[in-house]
DNA sequence: CGCCTGACGTTGC
DNA sequence: AGCAACGCCAGGC
């Protein structure tokens, strides 16, 4: 047990509050931390997020709607088809309609 | 204890 | 508008 919670256990806490059929950007996640200028330090943490399966890691994606992190996945293959799974489009490994499915903690959860 | 790396993002040119 | 460099922060070695 961590009864000291990390940026790691923070993420994952917000990446697991990203319901299905949506994607959430590392910056979002970042800036809904505070370290909006860490976004390097959310997939830090997703790194980590591989011993945390119920951590959809696969549901963050980058700025651009780009799966960046599809290659540290068991399979290049496995970030994409779990979204399109849950019902994204991803096309040569981009979401599409994005801002469609575009998730922000901080918007979201009204913050 | 110090340097490097790392799944990004932003600003400058 | 496209390309490049820098900045952030924390974990790992």
């Amino acid at each position: 047990m961590a009864p000291e919670p990390g940026f790691f256990d923070l993420v994952y806490e917000v990446v697991k509050l990203i319901p299905p059929g949506r994607v959430s950007s590392y910056g979002a996640i970042a800036h809904y931390l505070g370290s909006k200028g860490s976004a390097r330090m959310v997939g830090w943490a997703m790194n980590a997020a591989h011993n945390r399966p119920e951590v959809p890691a696969h549901r963050v994606v980058n700025r651009q709607g780009l799966l960046t992190g599809r290659h540290h996945f068991a399979t290049p293959d496995t970030m994409a088809e779990k979204l399109r799974a849950e019902g994204i489009v991803v096309k040569d490994n981009q979401v599409q309609n994005f801002e469609q499915v575009f998730w922000d903690p901080g918007k979201e959860l009204d913050l």
